[in-house]
DNA sequence: TTGAAAGCGCTAACAA
DNA sequence: TTGTTAGCGCTTTCAA
């Protein structure tokens, strides 16, 4: 900026100015500063221009998901980046993957460089440490899964409802050995997706099948393994009720596997690609990912702008899109 | 860090010799700075740190991609991920879409936030605007599609050969009215993979089918549209061939909707999530999008460090998966 | 082993 | 409208 200064025969505060587009400078000034820049091969530098100002906003937001691989969370990415873009945000995306310590090293490495917002799915048990952070200025905003020991903007599905509508629409076909197999319950939506389960059973009067409640399935392999195994023993269930995306596709070639596809119901949570193209076509709550994305996007920057704003809980709703898969009698 | 030091009674140096675990302070001071700094809820500004240092490295680099859900690039950015991890370096991504003004913005607006390097897959015909870039010190590696007039690093599949053996994996059982369904030709893996089509096509004899290429396809439904038009057609494909994930997808609603799943060939390159579920199971070429995100990581981290190393082009080999949908004959 | 002074590239505050 | 000076939070350089 100093060359440019030079050799456009201004003040380092006039090129500043014409930089960053303010008024006041005239068109004459405007010009010989452009034409130096071009022909220094200027780049504003950002991170000095950040150090400086006032208001010490990076335009940088970071994202931490469990994958980012995971089709559900490149969805709410890309929902994320198109409201980041309208701002002139740029957005780091990180995974957790199995590693609880990664979350808050990632948490970490975001705040030192200085990102305005982190908007994030949480996977420890316990976000008490962002107090720390948010100290500091930082805004948190959760996606998908609601925070436990710190009180922030938050955007989920109707996992309870959603859960229910999906169990319930088993059981009005007739289903009564309804199994559930889900993540663990220390995740929020594995939990709530559980009882919304629960509920729907015990207000049809279905008995709990504990035989047919499995938790704790993270991926795709373990759930078609715990589908195998309930497929496999003595009293199997007539339908399953698949409580996240990657176990529903391990229950489908689960049912693939033992034949089944066609005489046990499947519903699953989550939508997923191709779940219209398989055979039967696979019944799922549908979330939109990429709405709720967006939606997080939005309180995030509005927080930067208002920090002090109450906190709040929007609750996406989610819908039945019916395929085949959760239509099946229960023949036995 | 100045609260810091004068809370620990040092000075500003030490401070930062204990935040930096530079060697050569006295474990006395070193931990009445960690206590100084808890208490002060301190939180080091890599930012201030990087305007500074001698190297200017912000252990930041960018990702340019089509889509960010798309889930061939999600996985691509899950294998630099990993890498990345062990640089200790954060990941920012960001999606071109339909726009090409696009890419040329993100690669400023990374720049100007002075990332160590940049990784993308470009979607401009041409890349001759980074030589701009380049000489401000930026580290461009490519993945997926080869960048034109601008030389770099380049991590792509074998797309040529691939295409050929997917094509002649269909010759082979007898098919001679083979379809190609692909991208735009100014996409360099569409153009390689129309190569590899054609190639095989000729060298088995076959005529060239004008009314069989189908390009300039981008999207899962304007792939569906390509091909209920193909198989509409008064003399239709017995066999397809699709150059790209999206498309293979588009491809089966095709033929389901037709009822010509069990009756028309279909191999796909690029694997997708469920093709295995699917019946018949669909046939691709699959690449190692992971595998291939690790490497281009990992060139960028060794041009960074060594940017006058000649560039060069890493093929990862790609190779048939056999399911049930390549290997249907030409009933007709 | 520790510290003082200078300055990275930029903008705020003020002055001309 | 334009410029000067100071300083953002940190590390470099050099001196003690």
């Amino acid at each position: 900026m100093r060359d440019v200064a030079a050799l456009a025969g201004v003040s380092l505060k006039t090129v500043s100015r014409v930089v960053n587009s303010e008024r006041g400078v005239s068109e004459v000034l405007i010009g010989k500063v452009k034409r130096a820049a071009d022909e220094l091969d200027y780049r504003h530098d950002l991170t000095a221009s950040n150090l400086r100002r006032s208001d010490r906003k990076t335009a940088t937001i970071g994202l931490i998901f469990e994958d980012v691989s995971n089709p559900y969370f490149s969805s709410v990415h890309r929902g994320i980046e198109e409201v980041a873009r309208e701002h002139g945000t740029a957005v780091f995306a990180a995974s957790v993957d199995e590693n609880p310590a990664r979350e808050r090293d990632l948490v970490v490495a975001f705040t030192q460089r200085r990102v305005d917002a982190i908007i994030m799915s949480p996977t420890v048990r316990d976000q008490t440490y962002l107090d720390h952070e948010r100290r500091g200025g930082l805004v948190v905003v959760f996606v998908d899964r609601e925070p436990r020991g710190f009180d922030a903007d938050c955007v989920v599905t109707d996992n309870e409802p959603g859960a229910a509508l999906a169990t319930g629409h088993l059981l009005k076909r007739g289903h009564i050995r309804v199994a559930f197999v889900g993540d663990f319950e220390t995740i929020t939506t594995a939990s709530q997706r559980h009882a919304g389960y629960a509920k729907a059973m015990s207000s049809a009067g279905a008995p709990a099948f504990p035989d047919l409640v499995r938790r704790g399935v993270r991926t795709k392999d373990a759930a078609t393994e715990a589908v195998l195994a309930l497929l496999d023993a003595p009293e199997p269930p007539t339908a399953i009720f698949a409580a996240q995306n990657l176990i529903t596709m391990g229950a489908v070639r689960a049912l693939q596997l033992r034949g089944l596809q066609h005489s046990v119901a499947l519903v699953g949570f989550d939508d997923f690609s191709m779940a219209d193209a398989l055979v039967p076509g696979v019944t799922v709550v549908a979330q939109d990912p990429r709405e709720i994305g967006r939606m997080a996007a939005r309180l995030a920057f509005v927080r930067i702008k208002a920090p002090d704003l109450p906190t709040a809980v929007y609750v996406v709703p989610s819908g039945l899109v019916i395929r085949g898969s959760g239509e099946i009698p229960p023949g036995r």
